[in-house]
DNA sequence: TTCCTTTATCATGATATGGTGATATAATAA
DNA sequence: TTATTATATCACCATATCATGATAAAGGAA
């Protein structure tokens, strides 16, 4: 349908959005490590992980108070499959993207340490003091 | 490039729009065919028309106050090609489409003779407006 | 020249979207 | 129980987008 077409593209015309799912072609990850790589905040990330997740491209699995995220897994939808398709060569003539991907390393070395308030809240402190 | 898949997904993320690629997929069209195929304003259809063309997706050939839009046919742009790729398929599940392609075939049919009875009808209209 | 036609572009208003902070929810630990 | 943590959702604002009518530009005919 032309509409289930439209909801796939619309998820992909928004640079963050193409960002995390080709994070994602790599490897699940969870709310607060996007946040480390993207370096935005948790509500923009779970916003964009919806609509990702509302046009079928990805999905969640609940781990504890952990929400991990890969791309979708359903066969059947053949439109959404040629769209991922086009995913994995862009990080080779794009900066950001190899930028991304770099930090997708150091985070997956690190694991969800660094998910803890601690940090989280030093780097909301920080962002409010460097906004004064 | 990042902004380059961008601003393709972006133009092919609204249902007009890919109505448009969709009927370029076929054949050429000049905008007063697709205002009437698509029932919109010349406007509306040539900022449509101009915003897919700045993604490199169609390319527009004047002839005499006619311009004719066809598919992009540069061959280099694989990105955009990859795009173009996922069109045929579209029409095949959806009746709107479907519908677009019964009227393309009208449309094929007349030429370009109906293109002079649009702005005839809306003078005719702007007059019966004055004598109010 | 002066019209007429087709298309492009501009201005406007209504709606949609992206980013953010605050709050709500759910799982877990103390 | 209460406190903490990770995530989801809400409200808000700034910006972007879409549809439309008006105007401008350019080719062709009278």
């Amino acid at each position: 349908m032309l509409k289930d077409f439209i909801r796939t593209s619309k998820a992909l015309s928004d640079g963050t959005r193409v960002r995390i799912m080709t994070l994602l072609t790599q490897n699940e990850l969870c709310v607060c490590q996007l946040m480390e790589i993207l370096g935005m905040g948790q509500s923009t990330v779970s916003k964009h992980l919806g609509i990702l997740r509302n046009a079928g491209l990805i999905e969640a699995e609940k781990r504890g108070t952990w929400s991990f995220y890969r791309l979708s897994q359903d066969k059947t939808n053949t439109h959404n499959l040629d769209f991922i398709r086009l995913l994995p060569s862009l990080p080779q003539d794009d900066p950001l993207l190899q930028k991304d991907n770099k930090k997708l390393k150091e985070v997956n070395k690190k694991g969800v340490a660094f998910c803890s308030a601690i940090t989280l809240n030093r780097r909301l402190r920080e962002r409010s003091n460097n906004a004064e």
